[in-house]
RNA sequence: CAGGGUGGGCGGACGGCCGCUUCCCGAAGAGUCCGUCCCCGCUCCGCGGGGGUCCGGCCUGAGGGGGGAGGAAAGUCCGAGCUCCACAGGGCAGGGUGGUCGCUAACGGCGACCGGGGCGCUCCCGCGAGGGACGCUUCAGGGAAAGUGCCACAGAAAAUACACCGCCGACCUCGGGGGCGACUCCGGGGGGCAAGGGUGAAAAGGUGGGGUAAGAGCCCACCGCCGUCCUGGUGACAGGGCGGGCAUGGCAAACCCCACCCGGAGAAAGGCCAAAUAAGACGGCGUUUGAGGUCGGCCCGGCCGAGCCGUCGGGUAGGCCGUUGGAGGCGGCAGGCAACUGCCGUCCCAGUUUAAUGGCCGUCACCGCAGGUCCGAAGGGAUCUGCGGGACAGAACUCGGCUUACAGCCCAUCCGCACGU
RNA sequence: GCGGCUGUAGCUCAACGGCAGAGCGCCACGUUGCCAACGUGGAUACUGCGGGUUCAAGCCCCGCCAGUCGCU
C-alpha cells in the first residue's frame, strides 16, 4: 500500500502560488474538473483548489473540497511530481469521488507534457 | 383512530479500511543555533576568536495516547466583555427606546402584572342603549385641552361645524278665502329646528321617557365621558362617593413635545519579531499668535503636539502573541408565581488561517411507496419482502438575546367518537 | 469585519399617503404589390416577499430575500 497521506507539504497556501498557477500555460478542462498545472521545482506535487462563491453554502464547498482532495490523496501515484495542481470545479452537484478522481487523472496527463517531468531529487 | 395546535427535547448508532488537525508522552537522530563549560586575546563591566558536546533548550521524528462544529455555528438586527484612541468632560445636532413592576453585566431580550381592540350557535342582568362573567385571540401600548400640518373621492357640511332633501308655521309679514264680530282657514316670505333620509373611514355622545309649533342635554333616569375626593395597590391601575349637561373627532410607524439611554472604532482591534525601499521629487499649511490629531458633524473647554496634507515614484504585504477557563456546562439543595438568583459538589469541552473535524463500504434503527400475512366492527395497527430517501446548514476573539432556515423522531398537554374515515 | 444604495409593464425609468404612468418593445387594423416608416386602437403590474400603522401604503414602520457599490 503506498502512502497515501495529506500533510501541509503538500498543499498550496500562498496567494502568489494561486496567481501563479492561473497564469500558466498548461491548462486543462472537462465537464466535472478544471485545471492550471505549473512546475513548482519541489520534487513534489502539491494541490490547491478554488471552489467561488457561486456555490452558495459553506458545506456545499466544502464537499467539493473534499472530493478533489480525497481524489488527489488516492491517485498521486498516477501524478507528475514537482507540478502545483490548481483544480476549479465546473459540475457542482451530484459530485461522486469517482467521477472526480477520473477526471483528475485524465486532466492531469493531458495538462502535464511528460518530457518536462524533472528528475527526482 | 387518523390528523392537527401549543410547549420542551433530539438532530442517527455501531463496525472496517484510508486520511486531516491540535495537544501530551516519546525510541532514536542531526545541526552546532542559543544557554552552559574549557582555553586564548583585548583597557579588569563586557566584547571578540577557537574548542568540547557532559547537561538544558531549539529542530527532525518511528510509535503511543487524549480532544476535534451547531441548534441554529447562519443573517449581522440589538446588548455586553475585551483592545486602542491621554481622560471619556459640557452644549447643539443626530440616533435609539416608550403601559407598570421585576430579572439581568446589559439590552430593543425575558417574566409576571395592568389596560385597550377583536371574536363567540356561550352564560347572566337590562324595555333598550348597554353592562358583567368565561374562553380564545391580538396590541411598537407616553403625550392630540404646547404648537404646526394632513383628512382624497363622495357629501349641504370634515373641525371656527353645517342645512341639500326634510320637519315646523309659535313670532313678524305679504296675498287670498270664511265670519256682523272676537276670530279662523289656505298659500308664500322672513324665520325656527337638527329628529328622519342620504354621503362617507369618520357627521360633534347613546338609549328610554318627558317636553315642544317642530325640535334639541332643553329637562329627567340609565349607559358612556370629564373633573374632584376617598380607599386599596411599590406601580401601571382598580373600586366607590360627590360634582358637571358634555366640553375634548382621527392621524404622532406626519413634523413635533416629554422621559430615559448612546463618545468612536473594531480582532483586518491591538502588541512583538523578521524582511525591504528610502533618508525620493514637486506643491500647500505650520512650529507657542499652534499645522495637525483626539476615526461620523459643529461649537466650547481640556490634552497631545513638530510635523501634517495632496500628487507622482518605489518597497514590503511573512511569522508569533492576542486565542480560548467562560456573566461556562451538568447534578443536588434552597428562595421566588415566574424570568432568575444563591450555596455545595463535579467536569474541562474545537482552536483552524487556501482555512482541519473527512472519504468509501457494511450492518442495524428511522421515514415514504408497492405487495403479502395477521389482528380489529371500522378508521387503522403489527409484521415480512422489495425499491427509494436522510433536512437546514460549517466555528474564525468570546458571551447574552432576537430573527430566519430545517428531513425525521421522542415526551407532555389540548382539540378530536366527527361537518376526514 | 464594517457600511451604503437599489428592487414598479418584456427593457429603461416616473409617480405631495388618495384610481400606478411615460418612452421603447409587443398585438390588431389601416396604408403598400410586399417590407420599413407612418396613422388609429389595444393588451401587458397581487409595485421582490411576509406582517404592521392608517379610512386609505409603491410611498411610513418592522422582519426576510435578491442584486449592487464601497471602506479597511
Amino acid at each position: 500500500m503506498p502512502w497515501a497521506g495529506y500533510p501541509k507539504m503538500l498543499r498550496m497556501t500562498r496567494r502568489s502560488e494561486f496567481d501563479a498557477a492561473f497564469e500558466s500555460p498548461h491548462k486543462a478542462k472537462d465537464p466535472v474538473l478544471q485545471l492550471h498545472a505549473r512546475l513548482n521545482g519541489l520534487g513534489r506535487p502539491r494541490l490547491g483548489i478554488v471552489v467561488g462563491r457561486k456555490v452558495r453554502t459553506a458545506p456545499a464547498r466544502n464537499r467539493i473540497k473534499r472530493l478533489i482532495r480525497e481524489a488527489f490523496r488516492l491517485n498521486r501515484e498516477k501524478l507528475a511530481s514537482g507540478w502545483d495542481y490548481l483544480f476549479l470545479p465546473r459540475k457542482t452537484e451530484k459530485l461522486t469521488l469517482a467521477e472526480v478522481a477520473a477526471s483528475l487523472v485524465k486532466l492531469a496527463q493531458k495538462a502535464v507534457p511528460p518530457a518536462e517531468e524533472p528528475p527526482k531529487p
